[in-house]
DNA sequence: TCTACTTTTGACCGGTTGGTTAAATTACTT
DNA sequence: AAGTAATTTAACCAACCGGTCAAAAGTAGA
């Protein structure tokens, strides 16, 4: 029983994650879902009590999936610029592998603003640490004075936009072509870092 | 009556427009768009067919409002640098007064991708003769070698991602502080720019 | 004022949606 | 094998949603 469980849990939230970060949690129905899943609708409110529950539990999961960079990012002690460039080929390499679920978090974010303190309230604390190690470096002279916090968003955006721009971007600039696009998303996994680092980095020896 | 019709269309279109636009396509009810309205649901019937309908003339007007300096962008005839700089000002300029369009825009087209090819089906020839312009720069030594493809992307990201990720970005940041994001973003009309003009522009006098 | 027309309304409809319930099936224990 | 608890199913429901329709209200010209 235990073991049946756990598969049919798994196997809901699988037939979960993909429709919901397909269609959102207003566009998801209950019932595609358990026909993804080869199941009664019944059973969906028998593991998860509501559409809301379900929801939360595939957003947590899709949200987390994406913190192990950040906080190697953030708690790792090393130079910004390998920390950077670490990062921006690991956050690409593991969007590669989920593509639709940054667009997916940043719209329920968007429309659910509130769900996101208990989110992140162990990580907040963190983040100025990060802030105070990049304007070290400005201090010493081995980046460009910026804003950190515009250093960091530039980051992000920089790795996220392409995925959550696909559709556009695509169509403008490949003619339609995925192949051409996925070749492009994976070059970015050095180009962004090249960009970034010829951004903010000042030359020295 | 025709003045009248006129003035109650746009009162419709102006409450489609907050209610779209805040809670997308499927989130969205008509008789929400009617009472933001202060009318009677069968009126948005009467004025426009279906929901689609509205929803569609809602999506194009937004959709629209970003093509002019997308198009000064890439028809105007002047040095990328100066071109890029205006852009920037002037893009997120345009999105700080429409702040919830970008998102809006990036989830339903990733929604419903095909509504693309008629949105778009002018402006695509243009856009080689502005990748060739960049390259032309590229081999001219006065911009690093880039994909230009690449620096496009980066500036559209650069400038759209802060605000599609605001939630997120004002919380780890700012504190939740409305005010101070928004001056953040203030600063991005030129911050952006010196960041594009460091990585890609080469020295020279 | 009568008439023809447009605009606005309220009542209504069929289909869909998330959710419930009780019965049936399965799995586990002894 | 029997009994107990966990799992799965089918049938059902109230609420909601987009949309229709006929009547009411408003408008303008004769």
């Amino acid at each position: 029983m235990e073991e049946q469980s756990q598969n049919t849990e798994a196997l809901i939230l699988e037939a979960a994650r993909k429709v919901f970060i397909e269609k959102g949690l207003e566009g998801a129905r209950m019932q595609e879902i358990a026909d993804e899943a080869g199941i009664n609708k019944s059973l969906l409110h028998y593991y998860f009590r509501s559409k809301d529950k379900l929801f939360h539990a595939v957003f947590i999961e899709a949200f987390q999936k994406f913190l192990p960079q950040i906080d190697s990012l953030i708690l790792t002690q090393a130079p910004v610029a390998v920390k950077l460039e670490a990062f921006i080929t690991n956050y690409i390499n593991t969007i590669i592998q989920n593509p639709f679920i940054p667009g997916f978090v940043l719209h329920e974010l968007s429309r659910d603003p509130q769900s996101l303190a208990e989110l992140l309230k162990s990580r907040a604390s963190m983040v100025p640490q990060f802030l105070q190690q990049i304007q070290d470096e400005i201090d010493a002279g081995r980046i460009k004075p910026f804003d950190p916090r515009q250093i960091i968003i530039n980051t992000l955006g920089l790795c996220i936009f392409p995925f959550v721009a696909r559709p556009i971007a695509q169509t403008i600039f490949f003619e339609n072509n995925t192949e051409a696009y996925n070749q492009f998303l994976e070059d970015r996994k050095t180009e962004v870092f090249k960009f970034i680092k010829s951004a903010i980095f000042t030359e020295q020896q």
